[in-house]
DNA sequence: TAAAATGATTATTT
DNA sequence: AAATAATCATTTTA
């Protein structure tokens, strides 16, 4: 047991961080949401407890300021204990920070350690699954040689799922649900421009927001656009000659693609004859 | 691994 | 403002 005195400690980081250390230093943006300040008891061991916190605080101050040198060697400069259960390394964003200097060096076997064995707060999931993900893309593109393509971090994500330590376990969801699905493509066919109102109704009643809505029938839209154009290519292929029977004589010389008002084909894009469930 | 599906975003047009 | 085309990113399928 190595352990050094608080007192050391604390005059330690005042060597390396003297400015922050003397007083509340208040950063924009800086201690909000995490780590309530009355997370380690006040009776038990009062001054080690007022050392680790003031460490903690030391580390995140260090964490936002993006000082990782720094970091680095302060958390050098920390008692060791065998098992690594103490109260300084209890604190989250002690962990949080050795997580971060691992990573800025590339320890990805100490990073990928360090995120797997602790459990950490929601507000920190965001940062390191961002890391967790970032280290192993780093490690697939160097296994490979050249940059990852989307389809291939969508590979690295399946291959190494996040840790539940740094997830909730709630998964995002890509696709919207078959359901919610099939009540949209009902509305699209009765009327694929819904006016705002409408717009709301199905949000409501699909639990999409009227944004999504929106966009999947801008999407279908298009779709079904570039459906009938290829449609209508295939046509001409097939039967060059056809006679466009054309109501008046309205009909521009050039015989460019035309604005085809009327004629919509539905929906061609999926076949799928829109059994609703 | 390539290609298709799908939801979202961006820039331009109307 | 809303529609559109083009494009991007993620996910699924062949």
């Amino acid at each position: 047991m190595v352990f050094r005195s608080p007192l050391e400690l604390f005059s330690a980081s005042r060597l390396l961080l003297p400015h922050f250390v003397d007083g509340p230093t208040h950063l924009p943006g800086s201690r909000s949401l995490e780590d309530p300040p009355a997370a380690c008891p006040p009776m038990a061991l009062p001054g080690l407890c007022f050392s680790a916190s003031q460490i903690a605080s030391v580390c995140e101050t260090l964490e936002e300021t993006g000082d990782i040198e720094r970091l680095a060697r302060f958390l050098w400069s920390l008692p060791v204990t065998t098992d690594g259960r103490d109260s300084i390394s209890d604190h989250e964003s002690v962990q949080r920070a050795r997580a971060v200097v691992a990573f800025h060096t590339g320890s990805f076997r100490e990073l990928y350690r360090i995120l797997e064995t602790h459990r950490f707060t929601r507000a920190s999931h965001g940062k390191l699954q961002a890391m967790w993900l970032e280290a192993h893309y780093r490690e697939a593109e160097k296994l490979r040689g050249r940059p990852l393509g989307p389809v291939d971090k969508y590979r690295v994500r399946k291959k190494f799922p996040l840790p539940r330590t740094i997830w909730d376990g709630e998964q995002k969801t890509h696709c919207f649900k078959e359901r919610t699905r099939g009540l949209l493509r009902e509305w699209y066919l009765q009327d694929p421009y819904p006016n705002p109102g409408k717009k709301r109704e199905l949000a409501h009643a699909t639990g999409l927001t009227p944004t999504q809505v929106g966009n999947w029938f801008k999407n279908r839209r298009q779709r079904d656009r570039a459906a009938a154009a290829k449609n209508r290519l295939q046509h001409h292929r097939i039967y060059p000659e056809s006679a466009h029977a054309l109501s008046g004589g309205d009909c521009s010389p050039d015989g460019s693609a035309e604005h085809d008002d009327g004629e919509t084909f539905l929906s061609v894009t999926d076949s799928d004859s829109d059994l609703d469930v």
